[in-house]
DNA sequence: CTGTTAGCGCGTTCAG
DNA sequence: CTGAACGCGCTAACAG
């Protein structure tokens, strides 16, 4: 910057305004100094601004896996509202696993961003600690979780869960099973089973019909060996709720392999509403959950956030309940 | 780091010491160290320490979207073999815009990452400018452009596709179709048309059979779409070749819808061998690139120029190239 | 509109 | 094995 600055005749100072949006520099000085930047090939060092400036200019949003529509496209909507405001995101994926997601909360917190977004309402107890103490606004999204850290942008997996089947209960399914992962790593996959279960229960329907298909997270191809099991086990099954719209995908096909009508002999539901979903032949029935608005919404949140918190009157905790719909589709 | 120092009766050096790696601190000495950090619930700040040590301890990868599974499986690649290394991958996502990516690289830059990997061989002016003065190791991967930047770690696409042409011809197929982008957005899918292109020519097949199907990305519903204009114009069609394995579903799925056997009709082949080609029915035939393991060899590239960059001996540009195959299955 | 001074919180370097 | 002085490259705060 010393370099751009004698370049220019002018002082530090007035170089690093010049390169900054609203800054008070006369036209003419800005020009000269903007040619020495482009002549001495200048690009800005934002960690020495970051020091004096106590803003890195970014914030960190920490989801399960990149690989997943859903998420990707939260990723998506949280970047759309933050383009522009100065504040870059920060991707990081936990893989579905709350110790991963502890470190990773570390090592994000090392670098200072302005805020934080986590995925889900569970994190490791020194996680939780870390987040409550970094001073800086926390969201939990994708959940409503009891207690919260902070913020929260999202809605109930088990409500969303057992809003599915009561649909299929509606359009006279009567052994209604689940198929999800066999632990419980995947906490929102946890909670939709735990909304199917309930739901199960106050139908007064057949219990016992849960499929365990591995260590989450499921895809396609275990949605395809779950409902062989599942089939073979319980013959007397005639819909099925999948985690997500990947392993009901898979399930899909596997039936269409085996000469298994969807929905005739069987229903098919899913969670998630992806592209797939949309397509796939059958189109497959789901819980809609508008993935890029929980991101367009949690952006939103963001920037009142920090900058409340950089005016000194931080924002009261916010809980912001999204949509989810059952969309009917072909498969039940 | 101060009062870190205070409580631990030491001055703030040592803590420094001991907070990192290999350093020489004796156990007594950091085991009360690390209490006071408990106590306090210190966290390190990086931003101070990078301007110290010029080590920022991370890299940036730039991949055309996040939404898509061939990306994603690079990027945890990547992510894998960083892993412990100490080196952090900074995902950005350029919505395959070349302006957006020019953006990005700056910002990227302005935070000093000690490498940079971007997608394609194709870049504006000003971003080959940057990459070429940023004084760090880049990588261009998922392509092999005639005259790199410096790494490179890819495929030639138009190869690719030309091999699947060939692959279609073999099976006996005389009108073979292309469904890509009508726009050099995604010059990587540009690449595969031209490889499909030169592949009929040298075949002798008919041309002329190319259907633009909108901005890229190309997604399912715009494969469907095309399909049908695709068999409205040029009945004679017997196998079409599609940018990647979203739009070739897509079409697969509305032929379903339509009574259209595949490929019985009409064979599909796709391109990037995605979870769902393996599990959809029928298969889907493709083009398997391994994207994980580019990924994982751009993170083994990006340890070693790292390294080698930090010992004073600039590692001499390398280029690998992955290989692809194609992975015949029910569609072809 | 522009310059000067001081300091952000660490790690490097050297001395003990 | 530990400590002290110094500076990384920039921006806040104030003065002019």
């Amino acid at each position: 910057m010393a370099d751009v600055a004698a370049r220019a005749g002018v002082s530090a100072m007035t170089v690093s305004r010049a390169l900054k949006l609203g800054s008070t520099v006369s036209a003419a000085t800005r020009a000269r100094i903007m040619q020495a930047v482009e002549d001495l090939g200048y690009v800005l060092d934002l960690t020495a601004g970051t020091l004096s400036s106590k803003r890195t200019g970014f914030v960190a949003v920490l989801i399960p896996s990149l690989n997943n529509s859903n998420f990707s496209d939260t990723a998506r909507g949280i970047g759309h509202r933050l383009e522009g405001s100065g504040l870059q995101m920060l991707l990081g994926a936990t893989d579905y696993d709350l110790l991963k997601e502890e470190e990773l909360v570390e090592a994000m917190l090392r670098r200072r961003p302005e805020a934080i977004v986590v995925t889900g309402g569970r994190h490791t107890e020194r996680a939780r600690r870390q987040l409550a103490a970094a001073g800086i606004p926390v969201v939990e999204m994708w959940d409503l979780p009891e207690a919260p850290l902070e913020h929260v942008v999202g809605f109930s997996n088990a409500a969303a869960a057992g809003a599915m089947v009561e649909h299929l209960h509606g359009c006279g399914y009567r052994s209604i099973a689940y198929i999800g992962g066999s632990t419980d790593r995947d906490t929102r996959g946890t909670d939709r089973r735990r909304g199917y279960e309930r739901a199960v229960r106050e139908l007064k329907l057949p219990a016992g019909l849960t499929i365990a298909c591995g260590a989450p997270p499921i895809a396609m191809q275990q949605g395809g060996e779950a409902i062989v099991d599942l089939l073979g086990r319980h013959p007397e099954v005639d819909a099925v709720l999948c985690v997500s719209d990947l392993s009901a995908f898979g399930a899909l096909a596997e039936c269409q392999r085996r000469g298994w009508a969807v929905p005739g002999r069987l229903a098919i539901a899913g969670f998630g509403d992806f592209e797939l979903s949309r397509c796939c032949h059958p189109r497959l029935t789901t819980v809609s959950v508008d993935a890029a608005g929980i991101g367009e919404a949690v952006g939103d949140l963001l920037l009142r956030a920090v900058t409340s918190g950089r005016d000194k009157a931080p924002l009261p905790p916010q809980t912001l309940r999204t949509p989810f719909t059952v969309t009917a589709r072909e498969t039940s």
